[in-house]
DNA sequence: GCTTCTTGTTTACGCGCGTAAAGAAGATTG
DNA sequence: CAATCTTCTTTACGCGCGTAAACAAGAAGC
């Protein structure tokens, strides 16, 4: 037997015996009545079926529980799992998440926030899309909402920023491949279109450089976010010029390494570490397949938990003080090296 | 210079000199009004800078624009690549796509309904778990929202439903797989909790009688969604202990495959066709990966543009008749065979 | 028992917009 | 040009809830 469905709050006050204002109180905040009204209403409560009305409640209270998460690329199982992870956060600490992808177009990074605008979140957590990003619209609208970036900056937009060391972390595996073998190529995309490219082809450089080696940049063309697509292509051709200029690979992010690799294998490139291999291949950010590729891929795990936890825990104390922050909080978390067989 | 923001249509009414009721006309359907009044308000709206509050439109419209699109794991590629062409055509339609994924679990795929009733959309397009779904539950809902249902069938609720014909596409590759060398092993997950993986046992089954073999099943071990890693632990384990019956396996889907071809270049097994070659291994679904694994998987691609285009349109022919229909339509659209290198 | 403080009730208004009805103004037809 | 139809304006009400103010009723302290 299914409860009785009620309607209007003001239903419900009858139904319940409580007035509309103390109903409303307790829906806002449950804790906000006393324990022995609190009783009664959640008693009514399995009796009768009532959820509020989030068009009315949205549309009179000056802030509503919606935060907004802005991610560039959905498809990505990058970002789709520290998607997922901030929702569930999001959930738990009251909070509406509503969950928008970029689809790796400016264009639509601007109009998801348009958007989210219209729906007046008290929060906006953005890993922005980077270089391409619109600075001047993102930028504009941080100023009305309150808004902590992650993954990616953009230099003085938001309240906050978090995201990964990209020097620590590729600094981390060039040093590893430097020590057990030969130095690492950087196999990157010459226009990427994705977050942290430029630092990491930075951050490689300078590695390179303070380890006594001079940088050998493969900057391969390609457009789009077919990453792996561009690995594969790219990697081929090297290959078969011979224009590798070592036995050992960096690649800027994993999609591209799934490509490398698979390209070598194609080639019949054997891939891994010691006798009878022929080529060594890293990558970066430890995607949800690096464990599943051929060799499994090594690669510098970010700290996305950290990253997601704090980038929530941040808006969300903005959001409680009711005041913008007058200094913009950055913080950067290190990555972890993820030994495998690829490298 | 940007435009100057105006907060209410009654504002923007006094502002453009049209009075209110025919600006709520024009924004519920521009092509309502006039001509000449058409262009008079867009020149205003170039001039000020104004979107009707959303919340108010929605507390008083009897139907939303709102389609809530709900997928079961959104971290699968698979489903990414589906939502995302399903959010594009809905905004087409003018409509408000919200995406929604169940993570594999059944309690929150009941909660995402119950989230998406309380914004009272127009319709929704739902890709149920399948049997692990909560049927009362999600037929309750349908009853209540236009509901169509797609990937995976839930027998009699919502109000049409569309996938793929399991039974042509599995019968497609097991066909050619049993022309082109020994007739395959079914690799599966004994619980698989997600859709079409019993239809796909009953299709393989199915199509290797009528081909005169007798079936072979190697349902393993595991929870969740994790398939490439139970692909790879189970696979490993057949593998080791040499107990596979043939030197063929379709896998269920392509997840699994690729954790089985993991499997086997660990084992230094090697997969593809002719000589050389110690396993075929094909999978289902053309995951987007498909194309990078080691070797490059053969597979059957779904129909899912035509999935998801006649999903939503038949939403929203619902919607647009503002009745129910008195009859569930269901169509199953024919996978087409991707032969690449592993079987 | 009283006073004081907390919590609930009653009453009332407003949020921004949909929408209905009646009449005025424009467009169209012959 | 008048007659008719279409479109717009004016006026008014309601949606379901937040919220404020004044007051009543419980709880707590002495």
């Amino acid at each position: 037997m299914q409860p009785q469905r009620v309607r209007t709050m003001e239903e419900f006050a009858a139904l319940s015996g409580i007035s509309r204002p103390t109903l409303s109180k307790y829906f806002n905040d449950p804790t906000s009545v006393r324990p022995s009204t609190r009783e009664r209403i959640e008693a009514a409560l399995s009796r009768y079926e009532y959820t509020p009305n989030i068009y009315a409640i949205n549309q009179n209270r000056q802030l509503t529980r919606n935060i907004g998460i802005v991610v560039p690329y959905l498809a990505d199982p990058f970002f789709a799992e520290v998607a997922r992870m901030l929702e569930r956060l999001c959930a738990k600490s009251g909070f509406n998440p509503i969950l928008l992808s970029s689809h790796g177009s400016a264009d639509r990074e601007v109009e998801n926030l348009s958007s989210l605008r219209s729906i007046r979140p008290a929060g906006v957590l953005l890993a922005p899309l980077g270089r391409r990003s619109r600075r001047e619209e993102l930028d504009a609208f941080c100023r009305d909402i309150p808004t902590v970036l992650f993954d990616c900056d953009v230099e003085d937009v938001g309240d906050a920023f978090f995201g990964s060391n990209n020097t620590q972390s590729i600094g981390l595996i060039v040093e590893y491949l430097c020590r057990t073998g030969e130095p690492p190529a950087f196999f990157e995309m010459a226009q990427a279109p994705n977050p942290n490219a430029q630092k990491r082809r930075v951050a490689y450089e300078r590695a390179m450089v303070s380890l006594g080696h001079s940088p050998m940049l493969l900057s391969v063309e390609g457009q789009g976010w077919d990453f792996e697509n561009i690995g594969l292509q790219e990697a081929g051709r090297l290959i078969e010029t011979r224009a590798l200029p070592t036995n050992t690979l960096l690649c800027s992010n994993d999609r591209l390494a799934i490509g490398v690799l698979s390209a070598a294998y194609e080639r019949g490139l054997r891939v891994g570490i010691g006798h009878g291999h022929a080529l060594r291949v890293a990558g970066h950010d430890d995607h949800p397949y690096a464990r599943y590729t051929c060799p499994a891929l090594t690669t510098v795990a970010q700290n996305y938990e950290a990253i997601a936890g704090t980038s929530l825990d941040r808006l969300l104390a903005i959001i409680g003080s009711g005041a913008r922050p007058g200094a913009r909080e950055t913080c950067l978390f290190e990555g972890s090296i993820v030994l495998r067989k690829s490298a």
